[in-house]
DNA sequence: GCCGTTTTCGGCCCGACTGTTTTCAGTCG
């Protein structure tokens, strides 16, 4: 029972509590307590030993026996006996749009609609128009909806709602009755996956505006059209949600509208408490509009050093940036090399040759190769006689060029019993070796995490390579004690990599947080395939962003010189 | 169910939009 199981039997109790009718706010007190479970930096185990667990913020006596239970027992009398009033599938039909727990609570009681499939045979049936707060209206809607959800996965990857976003704001930028228009949202926080995109837009003339985008080529349909907010739904199957504003509210609703939910009531909430009022039009004292240029302004105001967006998801951030113990992020110019590429040694498409050329133009000091390792044969992994071949290759390249440096690498296999994948006397010949698991990932969380901890402890081991293994919106992680990984890298002067491919963006940036907390050096890592691969380390830096860190912590923004050291520091040990 | 430098009771962030109503509930972010 980890601290993401038992986040989520809360998060069912709250959503079970919604289809009840019970108090919304009992209700918001488990959710917010999921949260908690879920960011939190402690042992709950030990805090139940010691019985502190009603000391944490928002969980008092109630929340606290209830995880007692769980972390017990493994189980909830409680939570089980909410499931019991209703059938399981019941929580799907939450997954349409328009329908919240009231609705679908009618639909049970009055209709016994329990599936998908049965609301949407009802609705063919005409039989939800007259129910109390339906109509024709809402039964066509919900067609439409689970036609939607069928159709599409209801979450995109970052730069897939990245690219649309830009494809709109591409559209509307050239029209002079637009002044400022940017990106909000999730999307702003740079998070993994997006469930839609958040457009903010400001302008006199909102009505047009709102035409205007309706009639966006790429527009499949339009879901809502009022005086402040369009809602469309493009032909590649997302969601975009467009506010429309007067430049002078502009920076007030960037703020509201970039979010996170929580991070604004926290906001909103610290406002309150010193007489302000905060909404997506403005910052007002006593009835008065505070004028703020831009968001810094406004963050000013309340006593605050500014709060980068994706910082913005109320964990510490606000207490941070009172004290003005912010970090300063890494950026992008920050990275200084690369690590983890694959050549035509291995399943890269571009040479070795072509690659550093590539880098070179970017402007870059140095490159780290790391094909694939024996064992992935699937992948073109290494022979011993391939490793000698293009360590060659590398040295001449190396003698031909003092400037730029390529660093010898190997993406070593993790094999099934936690060895690397050759003897020592050719790991030994590295510069660096990235451990990864490839294979066999159907193991029990026991099992999986000693054979990486079995691999941390080895002594060539430089990094950990995607450590979770997940593949986003289609490959779940591995099981895998991530607490337990950090620990031994921090112990054993492993670092762990930021894998930038926008399919696994692995280490999780909430991880990443934890990492940095424990003084483990991390790696902004493309994992590239070919030359155009390398540029995903830009979304890798939005992850490291996520995870408060700055350029002293990542081991490709040193210089040449460091790197060297920081990677020969494990071999000295 | 949680919380408290006026409080152990009575609050709990706030507003837009839709579809159903005939002044508002539900959903969403």
């Amino acid at each position: 029972m980890d601290k993401k199981d038992i986040a989520s039997i809360l998060k069912d109790i709250s959503v079970l509590l919604d289809l009840k009718g019970e108090n919304p706010f009992k209700s918001k007190a488990y959710v917010n307590a999921a949260r908690i479970i879920e960011t939190v930096d402690i042992d709950l185990e030990q805090a139940v030993r010691d019985g502190t667990l009603d000391t944490i913020k928002g969980i008092g006596k109630g929340l606290a026996e209830k995880i007692t239970e769980i972390i017990l027992t493994g189980e909830s009398a409680y939570y089980k006996e909410l499931k019991s009033s209703f059938p399981e599938e019941l929580l799907q039909l939450l997954d349409i749009p328009g329908l919240g727990p009231k609705k679908v609570k009618v639909l049970y009681e009055q209709l016994g609609i329990k599936t998908i499939g049965e609301l949407e045979y009802a609705c063919q049936e005409n039989r939800l128009i007259g129910l109390p707060g339906f109509g024709q209206k809402s039964q066509t809607n919900i067609l439409q909806g689970i036609e939607h959800l069928k159709k599409y996965r209801s979450r995109f990857l970052y730069p897939v709602a990245l690219e649309n976003a830009h494809l709109i704001m591409e559209y509307l930028r050239d029209d002079p009755k637009i002044g400022k228009i940017e990106v909000a949202g999730s999307l702003r926080r740079k998070m993994e996956t997006v469930k839609d995109i958040d457009l903010l837009v400001s302008t006199k003339y909102p009505e047009e505006v709102s035409d205007k985008i309706a009639k966006f080529q790429q527009v499949e349909t339009v879901i809502a059209k009022g005086d402040t907010k369009t809602s469309i739904t493009l032909d590649s199957g997302i969601n975009a949600d467009l506010r429309v504003v007067t430049a002078e509210q502009f920076p007030y609703a960037l703020h509201h509208f970039t979010g996170s939910k929580e991070h604004n009531t926290a906001m909103r909430a610290r406002a309150k408490k010193s007489g302000y009022k905060m909404n997506e039009y403005g910052l007002f004292k006593e009835e008065k509009l505070v004028p703020c240029r831009d968001e810094t302004a406004i963050f000013i105001e309340l006593g605050l050093d500014y709060i980068p967006p994706e910082l913005r998801e109320n964990l510490g951030e606000i207490e941070a940036a009172e004290q003005k113990n912010l970090p300063v992020l890494i950026e992008e110019k920050d990275i200084s090399g690369i690590f983890h590429v694959h050549t035509t040694f291995s399943d890269g498409s571009n040479t070795l040759e072509e690659l550093v050329k590539a880098c070179q133009q970017k402007g870059w000091k140095y490159i780290g190769i790391s094909d694939h390792s024996k064992t992935a044969a699937y992948a073109g992994g290494l022979s011993i006689d391939q490793i000698y071949a293009q360590h060659e290759s590398i040295d001449r390249l190396n003698s031909n060029n003092k400037k730029f440096q390529i660093f010898k690498g190997i993406e070593s296999d993790i094999l099934t019993n936690g060895d690397l994948d050759y003897p020592d006397n050719i790991l030994e010949k590295f510069d660096f070796i990235i451990a990864s698991v490839h294979s066999n990932f159907r193991m029990s969380k026991k099992d999986m995490t000693d054979r990486i901890i079995k691999a941390l402890n080895n002594p060539h081991t430089t990094m950990l390579g995607h450590p979770t293994g997940r593949l986003l919106l289609s490959r779940e992680a591995y099981e895998l004690d991530m607490e337990e990984v950090l620990e031994t890298a921090a112990a054993m002067n492993v670092m762990i990599e930021i894998n930038s491919h926008p399919y696994r963006l692995d280490l999780d940036w909430r991880e990443v947080i934890k990492a940095k907390d424990k003084g483990i050096m991390l790696s902004v890592n493309p994992d590239a395939h070919n030359i155009e691969g390398l540029d995903d380390f830009r979304y890798g830096v939005g992850i490291a962003r996520k995870g408060w860190l700055s350029r002293d912590q990542i081991l490709n923004c040193m210089d040449i010189q460091t790197c060297t050291t920081l990677l020969k520091r494990r071999k000295i040990q």
